[in-house]
DNA sequence: GAGTCTATTGTTAGCAG
DNA sequence: ACTGCTAACAATAGACT
């Protein structure tokens, strides 16, 4: 949709094809944001390039991240198909990768509970800080960090 | 675009927004693979909708993998980039917290999804056991969690 | 190099079968 | 519910600033 058609394949002019990356990147994400809008679905895009320094996760990291927990959490059941006992699983290279999964939640909580109290020592704002891109990514932040201590808390009681 | 502008909200309609997945789906996972073949770049998406009984992810599991490595691969800093202006910034407790809490959630993408991907390879329910924790581990890590924050704590006080 | 404009192509909402 | 159609809306290629 534009002035010419475009053949598929890699553009070869470079500056052309800089200009149609940024162009095209805005629209996708937007097409991503309007789909899991209109249709109520969780959905996150991962895009890697030589031209952004950082790439680029759809939505926040932290929403991208829920996204995939979502997906372990509630697949569709098959009658039948995975009955596998325990011993067979423990095997398995799934439980390994789970293994370190778990792992590295942990870390994850523990840095997310290290950067929260080193805040308060500084005196700081969560919301000035400059690695928080924008608001509603800040406050799904501390929602999940209130969370995740009040989950761990919980488990700690039983 | 269609006959009618529709509003950025979740279409009511069940049927209407069934339809109007399947559509978009197929649009925006068009609109990706023009991207990643015209710009050269390396991208991929995951949509998750209790529509499809299977996760949509785009391009194949492991190219989407591949992408992933990628990802976690990049250093992609430009030395000197932001040192004048964020000096002090970067020099804080604060910074250094951040970064390796974003490397933390990187690495925990990635294996969130290779945890997925083997699922489904192995043709395997997640669901069943993906959260089969070691409680021994879970006290522990709750019992040094514990003690950081109070250690935190304290010297906050000070 | 990054915005703005707009002719043109692309996507899709609603409908018909 | 699915498929094809097409009017209407949206994205964007190329030109220009």
């Amino acid at each position: 949709m534009g002035r010419r058609k475009v053949k598929h394949e890699l553009i070869s002019n470079e500056s052309a094809r800089k200009v149609t990356f940024r162009k095209r990147k805005a629209g996708l994400l937007k097409k991503l944001d309007e789909l899991a809008t209109l249709c109520g679905v969780f959905a996150c895009a991962i895009i890697f390039s030589s031209y952004d320094d950082q790439p680029e996760i759809w939505p926040s990291p932290a929403e991208a991240l829920s996204v995939l927990e979502e997906l372990e959490r509630s697949p569709a059941r098959k009658p039948g198909k995975y009955m596998v006992d325990q011993e067979v699983f423990l095997s398995t290279n799934i439980s390994k990768l789970n293994q370190q999964l778990q792992k590295q939640r942990q870390k994850n909580l523990r840095l997310e509970l290290e950067l929260m109290m080193a805040g308060c020592k500084e005196g700081m704002d969560l919301h000035d800080l400059t690695y928080i891109k924008n608001p509603t990514e800040s406050i799904q932040f501390l929602e999940e960090m209130i969370e995740s201590v009040t989950s761990e808390i919980e488990h700690a009681e039983n």
